[in-house]
DNA sequence: TGCTTGCATTGAAAGGTTTCAATTCCGTGG
DNA sequence: CCACGGAATTGAAACCTTTCAATGCAAGCA
């Protein structure tokens, strides 16, 4: 059907050592036949078979993204997603740029993603990965370690681990965030937690509780919550919160959506946000500003980020090498209206 | 480096052949041998490479998606990306089930995303395609056609176009907005337009001009604006259509998106949306419920649409027919708080 | 016993490219 | 006129599977 190499040199007349030189620069061809070959390329509209190509070269010209999704029908599009979009449109831009193919997959942590991993990575489907998320005893770190398959990931590596990432400190973020909310008088500050595994649900969690500890206020476990990154995963939270029987005055959490699923329980319950109670994302996803009311957050540059990330994995699989391993990138805190001052507390008549 | 299927047939004692129909089912083997070699793959941890399977067998087990973007540094991410999330959350439900790959590729309308396809099929990177937005004129429906590429779209054929799809039938859609503000007793109804070349931008169009008509109000050219997906589109547009001497009272945008940027000009012009103007989107995005005012808006089940084209383009990979090859969707409108009866009119003060 | 049948297994070709060692071809210097 | 060196080109192996025709073998039947 399609033409090969070998009807291309038929064509012009060269072995199909010539074609595959012209084609790749890999030895000196003289202009004229140079032009000879191209000329027949033309004609046959020939384009090499990238299958054919993959098994000899040994390079996929693939980089592998696989999300990792929760269980049940509607798997996807949880909120983090919001974030995966932008990411997402940065490692696009890069791979538009440098043209290389992304190939897309979905799993759910636990052993049916090991095994994606494995056939990805055995089946030599990809070059190297980008990895989403990173957790802190990562099963897919130390596997493409074991197997030599270079990856970048967005997500800071826990402590004692060392590859290449991109990520926001997390940390300090919430350095910020707690510190905000201090001086505007709070001081019983909920906080509810990015989904346990996280790498990033350890680092922000020292901010929280070394920044309240710096200011003298002591820690109450039951303002910690478990969280997710969902809508409901934030109304269930602030439901929680608010049955305290002393509930906080703020409350912290893990990311936009979930922060507005957060505003959204509040809000049911006759709670002006800003004013009875403040409330804090992470992400700071494009319509947060836009949001009623306008939510204080910290910036994510997703989109930053994920360029970053791609562009490092491309030097990794071009040169072996990466100009900078680890790159943390100093959060900033965007101060909104969905955040106050503290009103008069335990006012919030319930 | 990797074990090969030669290495499975020697610990196993066999032949490659042998190996192979066990891998694929693809002859009787008998029980015994049959187990020793699943064990001898066990032990080596083998795993086919798949480039070499490709080159044998002329598939990928890869489905093609290329997203179309436009110019400039910051090139992805326009609005209907919030669909785009959805719909790919679909496609990877059931690329997950098939287990297939999803190659994901960015490209610029015009030569260069010719050139993207031509890639990909001539290289024999992909099975198949999903296209997202057809075109009046689309130049990929020409070449895949021509290519005998099998694909599957978001987005009605145009007229004398017989492709396989799945839409909301934006005709009725846009029937079903104005016959609303209508009712509302609007009559100057303004109307933005989708990007120009969209199919969709052809039927929307037919459904508010013939409704219009069927109700016996004149159609004012002036009421209808070129427009596109983003928030700055819609600003624009909207800004534009307050510039008229005569202003409208309702407004109708392309996506959900565009009308928030709408809202944002209109509020910044001191009305007060769902009173003094009326504002209709379209997708019904996650937030559209949440925003202030509430966003009405036409549904679009982006996620359902997404599994769907990807179930058909399957169907048509394995089987190479389909079950049903077009699925036109019954556009719901969903009436929110972004639209209201008719003010005073021209009483707008400004 | 000889022959057929059917099952299990094998060997080798084919798929399309890259790459390496080898060859051809020129022109130049001795 | 020969030898040599460098540039251009070639041929064939290698990458790893799948698949098809062929082979081996045992059992069943006459």
């Amino acid at each position: 059907m399609s033409p090969t190499i070998r009807d291309v040199a038929r064509k012009a007349g060269v072995s199909v050592g010539t074609v595959s030189h012209v084609l790749n620069g890999s030895a000196t061809v003289s202009e004229a036949t140079r032009e000879r070959v191209l000329q027949a390329i033309r004609e046959l509209d020939y384009q090499p078979d990238e299958a054919a190509r993959t098994l000899r070269r040994g390079r996929t010209g693939t980089i592998g993204l696989v999300r990792s999704v929760e269980h049940g029908p509607h798997v996807l599009t949880e909120a983090g997603d919001y974030v995966f979009l932008e990411f997402l449109a940065g490692v696009q831009e890069v791979a538009m740029q440098e043209e290389v193919g992304i190939l897309l997959w979905a799993a759910t942590p636990g052993p049916s993603e090991e095994e994606v991993y494995r056939r990805l990575v055995r089946g030599r489907r990809v070059d190297g990965f980008l990895l989403l998320g990173t957790r802190v005893d990562d099963w897919r770190v130390r596997y493409l370690e074991a197997q030599g398959v270079p990856f970048v990931a967005f997500g800071r590596a826990p402590e004692g681990v060392d590859f290449p990432y991109v990520d926001v400190d997390g940390e300090r973020a919430l350095v910020l965030i707690t510190e905000h909310l201090i001086y505007l008088g709070h001081r019983r500050i909920g906080y509810i937690e990015p989904p346990a595994g996280l790498t990033c649900a350890i680092t922000r969690r020292t901010g929280y509780v070394n920044t309240l500890a710096r200011h003298g206020i002591p820690l109450d476990e039951r303002l910690i919550v478990p969280g997710g990154f969902t809508w409901e995963a934030g109304e269930r939270a602030m439901r929680d919160l608010l049955y305290l029987p002393d509930p906080p005055t703020a409350v912290i959490a893990p990311n936009d959506v979930s922060a507005m699923g957060a505003m959204a329980a509040a809000q049911a319950r006759g709670l002006v946000v800003g004013k009875d109670i403040s409330i804090v994302g992470f992400d700071d996803i494009p319509l947060a500003a836009y949001w009623q009311p306008p939510l204080t957050t910290v910036h994510q540059p997703a989109r930053w980020i994920g360029a970053e990330v791609g562009r490092m994995l491309l030097a990794l699989l071009n040169d072996g090498a990466i100009p900078r391993k680890q790159v943390l990138i100093a959060p900033e805190l965007r101060v909104r209206q969905s955040t106050g001052p503290v009103g008069q507390v335990g006012g919030v008549g319930y």
